[in-house]
DNA sequence: GACGTACGTGAAAACCTTTTCGGCCCGCTG
DNA sequence: CAGCGGGCCGAAAAGGTTTTCACGTACGTC
């Protein structure tokens, strides 16, 4: 395969060059027995427009940046795929950079894709915590998963404080009143938001956490388990464990498990985050909240192309997460 | 911040764009102090180049496409990962696209990417078997994870037989002489060749599997704890199990715990793929076989680099696995 | 003093496409 | 028959950069 022109279509279907774009763009003013004649040209020459000749002359490359700091991670691989399909695959193609976390990395990549025109840029942090504003871009940006600090930008984030409302929601209505929560780093405002949320919804039905306050720690399977012993022991009359994340609830489920204690007629379980391979493979199957990412990265998607046609938007979005259902949890009796 | 061009910064420093350009691509042929009138106009600007225009008479788009089929699973990640910083950020981005396994949508991403002149391709499959080759296109292309079938292409891929042998050659060293070995679905490639180099080095040692055959059946946690109970019911003796990925592992992990039988002292446990999710964080942590799929990205950004300096190679590069030791495996007694 | 050389600079072409505008031809109207 | 309008096409400019080549100046050499 070589690499035609619009020249070459011109001049095998006998037309200018002129003609050939119109006819290709499907503009009105040609003859429809000239079009079909360079239509013919160029599938005979497989002819393919040079987007970046394109992207020269309209004053858009059709391509948006996407900066991470979580590639490894879990959380900007789905808001990437949203943004992927929200853009038409023909229209906008991303660039993908991750800058692990380094601040002087992502300058360095800000430039780059500066540097390659994006029309657009979206901004996924690594943890939900607010970030810093690039400050002010030639060309708009959304923070997605990770808020900016300037309230000037558009900031997309999921609704952790929710999510733990719901979470409790659910095992109350399981008829569970004893609820003790067991999650992540303290350190996170997503641990912070999901406790208030949680505390939240027990406080308006008169409960109190079992074990007496939230269990922070780490974001791990191990302090799952170890949480879990030190709980079963100071309260042993625990029903429902709500887990920070997915991981911790593996280790919760875990520890009930060996102690023989039934998941979920004794003892329900919600973990948070539905990391699928640790959430479906579990024992049993773990009821867990959704963070919704696809669709929070159609809508950066969406957001970012309004924004290019002209109509920014500013502030913070909060998305519901949503609550899926599986066999850790169930109603009481 | 606006868009200054070179035009605007030969003005300020009262040069031509011609010298301009010189100044600032370090060309010889300037006066030193020319170069710093214009260098300070550039920054005075903050001008940054315009890549599509350099791309446009340069030949060169400075981007390379990934073309994956696997973005939410865990391979084209780390690959994705090594690539990038094989190429260097500043020297070239890449174009993220996802297929989801659909050949139309491949054609799509194919056609978009060609359009926008990308310089390289890197197609990652989704399962390590030999997929079907994209055929002759006008720039340099490499497979990874997933070979062509096609001779003619450059593939690389991770060395599955090998790291069966090595698995169950670490297996042998620790003295287990009743070794078993449970897998995934059959009709992987990965799984038969994995199996292949698992019987192989046992057979050097004259010895047999235990069990009497592989264990096929799925990628699941729950085929791992449904296979294991029916090894121990049938082979109670096993001291070793090689299972063909992390998450047959867990399965495994979890039915002997639950049985009483203590890893690694009595049965010795090791897993593949390294998913450091579910091998850290399990009970005990599991010894395991990394692919080392960012090397797999580094080279095969290196050998697309290669092809686009106009030294092309082909073939099938297979890359050694790692083995990665936890406490999941240990010597007996 | 004439000439050659080296150096620094600028004009212009090239990359490929889109879009505007002018021109041509045809048929129609008055 | 003159004039006019509409339909179709091509010439040319534009977008931002790199690169080639020619030009001008200053200097050194004979």
């Amino acid at each position: 395969m070589s690499r035609a022109t619009l020249r070459d279509v011109a001049k095998l279907a006998g037309v200018s060059v002129a003609t050939a774009s119109k006819a290709l763009n499907g503009q009105p003013q040609v003859r429809a027995e000239t079009r079909e004649r360079v239509v013919r040209a160029a599938e005979q020459l497989s002819f393919s427009p040079n987007t970046l000749a394109q992207g020269l002359i309209t004053q858009r490359s059709g391509t948006v940046g996407l900066l991470t700091s979580d590639l490894e991670g879990r959380f900007s691989i789905p808001i990437l795929m949203g943004a992927e399909d929200a853009f038409g695959s023909d229209q906008t193609s991303v660039f993908l950079c991750d800058a692990r976390g380094d601040t002087i990395r992502e300058k360095h990549h800000l430039r780059a894709l500066l540097s390659r025109r994006v029309d657009g840029l979206i901004v996924v942090g690594a943890r939900p915590d607010t970030r810093t504003s690039l400050g002010d871009l030639p060309v708009p940006v959304v923070y997605a998963y990770a808020p900016s600090d300037d309230p000037a930008d558009l900031s997309l984030i999921t609704d952790n404080t929710g999510g733990g409302r719901t979470a409790v929601d659910h095992l109350i209505r399981c008829g569970r009143r004893r609820i003790a929560h067991i999650t992540g780093d303290p350190s996170y405002s997503a641990a912070q938001d999901r406790a208030r949320g949680a505390v939240d919804r027990l406080t308006e039905e008169g409960l109190t956490l079992a074990g007496g306050e939230v269990w922070f720690g780490m974001w791990s399977e191990a302090w799952g388990r170890g949480a879990t012993r030190m709980l079963l022991d100071r309260c042993p009359d625990v029903d429902a464990i709500f887990a920070g994340s997915d991981e911790i609830a593996r280790g919760v489920l875990d520890v009930l498990h060996e102690e023989r204690i039934d998941v979920p007629s004794r003892v329900a379980v919600i973990g948070f985050d539905n990391w699928s391979v640790l959430a479906v493979n579990s024992r049993p199957p773990l009821t867990t909240i959704d963070l919704n990412l696809e669709h929070l990265g159609r809508i950066a998607a969406q957001r970012l192309s309004a924004a290019m046609e002209g109509t920014p938007t500013s502030g913070v979005e909060t998305f519901p997460v949503r609550l899926i259902t599986r066999e850790s949890t169930a109603p009481l009796r």
